[in-house]
DNA sequence: TCTGGGGTCCTAGGACCC
DNA sequence: TCTGGGGTCCTAGGACCC
């Protein structure tokens, strides 16, 4: 898809269209999409906010909506299913599909080619959603990938078998960004001496997988347009393997209290999500980047499944804490869970357990209603208003606490 | 007031088991 | 007193993707 985040802002706000928008986070921010009215001004996906103001004063950013664009994604998945039923999911924006089997090929002179059902494809997204993409076809995913990069917006670009060595001969290995080249892999090829995916493909198979390991067979592959995966069917496209999720503080910071308060949001955040998917998990990821950018991961696995943002956040706790005393200040705080399984919903033994089972489902079912954190942990209040005067108001028992109603606080804003 | 937030996969080394 | 070999699981951390 074609600017993707930004896009569908527009579509859903007309006061947005044709106007330079920009997709952005909260807080210290930076530009996630932007639309092809910034991209006049050279506004660009990464930069800071600060830094597209400055190249482009009247931009309107807004805040991005993840959810809205999963909808609209499973919509698109839903439209291309039409098609075929081969259709493997590569990122919240591109889908492979084969349509070898929609093609007549010869068989039939009056029959489709490649172009016609793209041409189709691409005129059911605009109707049903209003957006545009970029297709590129090709005899193999890498192949059809770059083609849908060469023309953008709205672009449908064909490369046959018999041109792939004319077109990739021309490519320098930032045209191969996306494909599995990215710039640390480019940086480390240049330092070998390869500096296109025509040297790519002609290096010798050994030096490359004397350095990249097992990449190094594909990356030679990828250098020749060569790729031999097979496309997904949509059925059998893969499941989650973790859920996380981080945010950048206002300011870094070394006040535990704040940070805590963060990972308690995150972690209640971290808990919704794996509810919702009907899963628990049992290894919980603590992620800090300080404020020199420097990062350090962590994780524990627990002998039991967990399904709570409380018990997310207790282990997050424990992971904490063997990284203190903090060295430097702490820029970003992030949360996740992986080993996952579905989740039973069996009954526990203990009426302790029991209860905030009931309670956990009493709050997400509120929430699904009425919009996340309709009802949250009083201690989201601190990391929401990152401020000393919650801090105050709010004792440190709050702080800590979970799972007990009496304890969860009524967004004033709820219906 | 440079530098978000969501993921996956790979590797190396240690612990542990049989 | 000496001490093989096969395997799994876990963790840290890097690289990459959009």
């Amino acid at each position: 898809m074609n600017a993707y985040f930004a896009s569908i802002e527009q579509v859903s706000n007309p006061a947005l269209r044709g106007r330079p928008v920009a997709v952005c986070g909260r807080g210290r921010t930076i530009v996630v999409t932007c639309s092809y009215e910034a991209r006049k001004f050279g506004v660009k996906t990464a930069m800071s906010l600060p830094e597209a103001k400055k190249l482009c004063p009247q931009i309107i950013p807004v805040y991005a909506d993840h959810n809205k664009y999963i909808d609209t994604s499973i919509r698109i998945h839903n439209i291309l299913l039409e098609f075929t039923d081969q259709v493997e999911v590569f990122s919240i924006d591109e889908c492979f599909m084969d349509i070898t089997c929609l093609c007549a090929r010869g068989k039939d002179p009056s029959g489709e080619n490649a172009k016609d059902v793209a041409m189709r494809i691409k005129q059911r997204l605009k109707e049903e959603t209003g957006l545009t993409c970029s297709i590129g076809i090709g005899p193999n995913k890498v192949v059809a990938k770059v083609g849908a990069k060469l023309k953008k917006p709205d672009g449908l670009v064909e490369i046959k078998e018999e041109d792939i060595p004319a077109v990739f001969s021309k490519f320098s290995l930032s045209e191969l960004q996306g494909v599995g080249v990215g710039d640390r892999t480019a940086q480390a090829l240049r330092s070998i001496g390869i500096n296109s995916a025509r040297e790519l493909g002609e290096a010798p198979v050994d030096l490359l997988v004397s350095r990249f390991g097992v990449n190094g067979r594909i990356l030679k592959n990828i250098g020749l347009g060569r790729d031999e995966s097979e496309v997904k069917r949509y059925v059998d496209n893969e499941q989650e393997k973790s859920f996380g999720h981080s945010h950048t503080l206002a300011r870094d910071t070394y006040d535990l209290n704040v940070i805590h308060a963060y990972l308690r949001l995150l972690s209640e955040k971290v808990g919704a999500r794996l509810r919702e998917a009907i899963k628990t998990g049992r290894t919980v990821c603590l992620f800090i980047r300080y404020g020199d950018f420097d990062g350090t991961s962590r994780r524990h696995s627990l002998k039991n499944y967990i399904r709570t943002g409380r018990e997310i956040y207790q282990t997050a706790c424990r992971i904490l804490e063997t990284m203190l005393p903090l060295k430097k200040a702490v820029r970003l705080v992030g949360v996740g869970i992986s080993n996952l399984m579905p989740d039973a919903k069996e009954g526990f033994l203990f009426p302790e357990l029991e209860k905030e089972r009931r309670l956990t489902d009493a709050v997400d079912s509120i929430n699904k209603k009425f919009g996340e954190f309709t009802v949250k942990p009083s201690s989201n209040i601190i990391a929401e208003n990152h401020g000393a005067a919650a801090r105050r108001i709010l004792p440190k028992h709050i702080l800590e606490s979970g799972g007990i109603l009496g304890r969860y606080h009524w967004r004033k804003r709820s219906p």
